[in-house]
DNA sequence: ACCGTATCGAGAACGCGTTCTCATATCGCC
DNA sequence: GGCGATATGAGAACGCGTTCTCGATACGGT
């Protein structure tokens, strides 16, 4: 019956806090931060949990696990730095609006997609800069 | 040293007959009308030695297995059929040749894209899960 | 045709993300 | 503050894709 614990709260938090979309592991290690002692089982049961209220959406990637990112956000891609695996949700538009319900040829009907952009984080010095960023630091 | 075994010609030849990038899984089901008998382990094999001699390349789908398709087919992307999950190979030109090497705001360098469409394929006609009706309902 | 060796098939083993188990701790209503 | 119900933590267990093991098979140079 939906109780309002520590745990939840930091997992939520970290969630709202994040770049973009983060797997379990990765909320395990930040959500640590706010609620220690924090288990793993835990952070995969309050997602599930929140993914069923509605609250939490889950955003799948190539060649990765399961991330979530807070429900609400209205429909945006997503950019992976290859160096860090880091996530970064985009908040430009998206280019590929023509793409909403056509049919291609071959008969195929296209209803929805998905774009995910590669490349290196500004922290992870993209040509210069080599700017070192812990993105799983303590620092509230 | 690479033998030519009808395993491996089975293989290759299931490839390039595809619609798209197969999986391991696919693939040994696929290629087993031309290599009875076909181990999996054996198409496991054969798919990372010819990616390693570059003759097929692999492709990576959000929340799926690893596939593969032929080298050399330039860049393309993908079309996934919700309802029987194969994948499709489009001809299409890409519509994201400005995201080659570009820099977005926060410091993200781009350097490369992956574009997946999801819908429903001609086989499986465009009717159930519909919240819009396409009139391709026909025999299936 | 022969032989040495790369390849094969079947199944065990592995890696890793995710879920389950269960004893303990916590929440929140009375 | 007490109590029952729910959530938690640790670790075992699971699912599934992939790799490894090993005895048997088959390719291909001679």
């Amino acid at each position: 019956m939906q109780r309002g614990t520590a745990q939840r709260r930091a997992i939520l938090q970290a969630l709202r806090e994040a770049p973009g979309p983060l797997t379990a592991q990765e909320l395990h290690e930040l959500a640590r931060a706010d609620a220690e002692g924090l288990g793993l089982a835990t952070v995969y049961r309050n997602l599930n949990e929140l993914e069923r209220e509605g609250r939490v959406v889950e955003v799948r990637l190539p060649g990765d696990a399961r991330r979530y990112e807070p429900a609400g956000r209205g429909h945006h891609h997503h950019f992976r730095c290859v160096r860090c695996d880091t996530v970064f949700e985009l908040e430009l538009g998206c280019p590929l609006s023509m793409l909403e319900d056509v049919t291609l040829p071959g008969g195929l009907h296209v209803t929805g997609h998905e774009l995910v952009l590669f490349g290196v984080c500004d922290a992870c010095g993209g040509s210069a800069s080599a700017t070192r960023r812990d993105s799983v630091s303590g620092s509230a």
